[in-house]
RNA sequence: GGAGGGGUACCAAAGCGGUCAAAUGGGGCGGGCUGUAAACCCGUUGACUUCGGUCUUCGAAGGUUCGAAUCCUUCCCCCUCCA
């Protein structure tokens, strides 16, 4: 087998493929240039999309071409595969900016020194907004048909469950499949790469091909991570792990792999790490949370470098150990007039998205501490003293998030 | 176009004139246990508060009433069946 699908498979990035043996020829072969899609409907990407940036990594490591198709032609339409509703409709504007932070990321997970794997970015709003409706249906339209299209689970699902599918969600998998003929034609583009769900959408576009220029190309999709705990990894809205710095800080990020579940440690590891399977291999029998931060350390440092993934231990261990003073939490400068009043506001004032009667829920429920003392009293006000001996006072709410208030 | 069903808090889903800031479940948050894990247990989950209360929420706008998520009118949106 090639070099590449194996690693691929024994990290556990495999789910299915419309031609291995052919695919492993070809890939023995010769560079071959690969494409994944991903959406823009999000200033940032999350790890939802990790393990597809990994397989471009992957990629690029066994001497292929990555293609990032941001789909700014696609996003405006929506992909109605795993949905249950309508996307909300974007501004051309939200997705312009979108994809050009989404592509900070993949400038850090994809090599561009050399010239021949340095990855193609490519925006189908560039094609897909050409199109001409008459031509398009004869020319593309007729290699689809109505009975075939209504069996794919991406419609199936949601005409089951009784869910309405506008006609505008119904043509993004024809809208998929001629992405991918336009970068085969455009950029010799002979593989496409996915989440399970993108299956359909794959194939799709593979059979296009087929006929329309005989070309044969592939399809190769990636399992849907579900954490073993039931739930699927990345979460939702507000509790996303975002890959944007901006919207999710170093530290959490390195938090979020530090929390993963003992089940999943070792997965984690072959999945979102360089380090080498032997290696993961000798290093298994290590106590499960030095595992762990391996799992974190090495996750943060390929997204936000070493220097922030050292900060983040640090600063993991200031926080977790014992009686700890501090010094290296985030600092956050109050000043008189806000210290001298309560409690309740100088919280607000530290983490302006807690309401002020959830902080004295908090309260209520003995979350918050200063210097490692539990304040009881929602009129407690910070004696001054405490700032002489260290210049700095300990807040802590709950028992992750600790800042360190200077005045 | 005709007939019917529905829009409730983060989500799902009860309530169908006062005892409703709104049952229940999930999720979130906090506490306990522990290993910053899992499982489990407990508490909490609109905002503001001088802790007495006050203010804003049940698709939208009006109306009836001492009093409405609950009744009436108009409008908007969704679903099902028929044409």
């Amino acid at each position: 087998m090639n070099n590449f699908l194996k690693e691929f498979k024994d990290r556990g990035y495999y789910y299915q493929c419309t031609n291995e043996l052919k695919l492993s020829d070809l890939l023995n072969k010769e560079s071959v240039n690969a494409y994944i899609g991903f959406d823009s409907t999000a200033p940032s990407l999350h790890v939802g999309s990790l393990l597809q940036i990994m397989c471009l990594r992957l990629l690029q490591k066994h001497g292929h071409r990555p293609i990032v198709l941001l789909g700014g032609g696609t996003t405006r339409i929506g992909d109605p595969s795993g949905k249950e509703e309508t996307r909300k409709i974007l501004s051309d504007k939200k997705i312009e900016n979108n994809i050009n932070n989404i592509k900070k990321v993949f400038k850090i997970f994809l090599k561009t020194n050399n010239p021949k794997l340095k990855p193609i970015f490519v925006n189908n709003y560039k094609w897909l907004s050409k199109l001409n409706y008459i031509n398009f249906l004869r020319d593309i339209g007729r290699h689809f048909t109505i009975n075939k299209m209504l069996t794919f689970d991406s419609v199936k699902l949601r005409l089951e469950r009784e869910q309405s599918l506008s006609y505008m969600e119904f043509n993004y998998m024809i809208l998929q499949a001629y992405d991918f003929y336009e970068l085969n034609r455009s950029n010799k583009c002979d593989l496409q790469i996915g989440g399970s769900d993108q299956w359909g959408n794959i194939v799709n576009g593979v059979e296009l091909i087929k006929r329309e220029t005989g070309n044969h190309v592939y399809g190769l999709t990636t399992p849907l991570i579900t954490l073993a705990s039931g739930t699927k990894m990345g979460k939702t809205e507000k509790g996303a792990v975002w890959l944007n710095k901006e919207m999710l800080s170093p530290y959490d990020y390195w938090q979020f792999w530090r929390n993963t579940d003992d089940r999943d440690v070792l997965k984690f590891l072959r999945m979102f790490t360089d380090l080498s399977l032997d290696q993961i291999d000798n290093e298994k029998h290590r106590d499960i949370n030095e595992l762990k931060i391996l799992l974190a350390n090495n996750a943060t440092a390929m997204l936000h470098g070493n220097k922030e993934a050292k900060k983040s231990v640090n600063l993991a261990k200031n926080t977790f150990k014992e009686n700890s003073t501090g010094e290296n939490l985030p600092g956050i400068k109050v000043t008189i007039d806000i210290l001298s009043k309560n409690i309740v506001e100088l919280i607000s004032f530290v983490n302006k998205d807690i309401s002020k009667s959830e902080i004295r829920r908090l309260i209520k429920s003995n979350a918050i501490k200063i210097d490692n003392k539990n304040i009881n009293d929602e009129k407690y006000i910070i004696d001054k003293s405490l700032f002489l001996d260290k210049g700095y006072v300990k807040l802590s709410i709950g028992k992750k998030k600790h800042f360190k208030i200077t005045n």
